[in-house]
DNA sequence: GCCAACGTTGGC
DNA sequence: GCCAACGTTGGC
């Protein structure tokens, strides 16, 4: 299994939206960048994800699962643009920052502290185990 | 609201 | 195939 962080504007798709969506989850569409679309390509279905609230929040807010695996983004008829969809899985206890993550060493090399406009992006393990620890949950 | 960083587009 | 111009993202 692999570890992705999924970005979204709050004010666009917020976490509430997305666990709105409870088990049917919903596409993870809009997509517009080469990079982030070929690692949606990598996902298969049960990897998980961290939810990552951009702009006011800079937060991890939630976990989510892949159920979908990349197919045709309906929201463009352009076929270069494809998504996975995820559902949420869990609510953080406590939300990890942005702060805290540039702040923590063992999170230097996180994608979301060298590359802050990279929308989909993957986690190592280590990383994973490090957050979910810091946001209470079991991982 | 500003601006730096980055990605994409299109003219040459 | 290069690079300038432009648009977008996201942190501050």
């Amino acid at each position: 299994m692999k570890y992705w962080l999924f970005k979204s504007e709050p004010s666009t798709w917020s976490w509430d939206d997305q666990v709105a969506k409870g088990d049917v989850g919903e596409e993870w569409d809009g997509v517009r960048n080469y990079q982030a679309r070929n690692f949606m390509r990598e996902m298969k279905i049960g990897d998980r994800g961290f939810f990552y609230h951009s702009q006011s929040e800079k937060a991890i807010v939630g976990t989510v699962e892949v159920i979908a695996e990349a197919h045709p983004d309906s929201k463009t008829d352009d076929d270069r643009w494809e998504c996975v969809d995820i559902k949420a899985l869990q609510p953080v206890k406590t939300s990890v920052t942005l702060d805290q993550i540039k702040g923590d060493e063992r999170l230097s090399e996180m994608v979301l502290v060298n590359n802050s406009r990279l929308s989909v992006q993957p986690v190592t393990e280590t990383e994973w185990r490090i957050i979910c620890d810091l946001a209470g949950l079991p991982g």
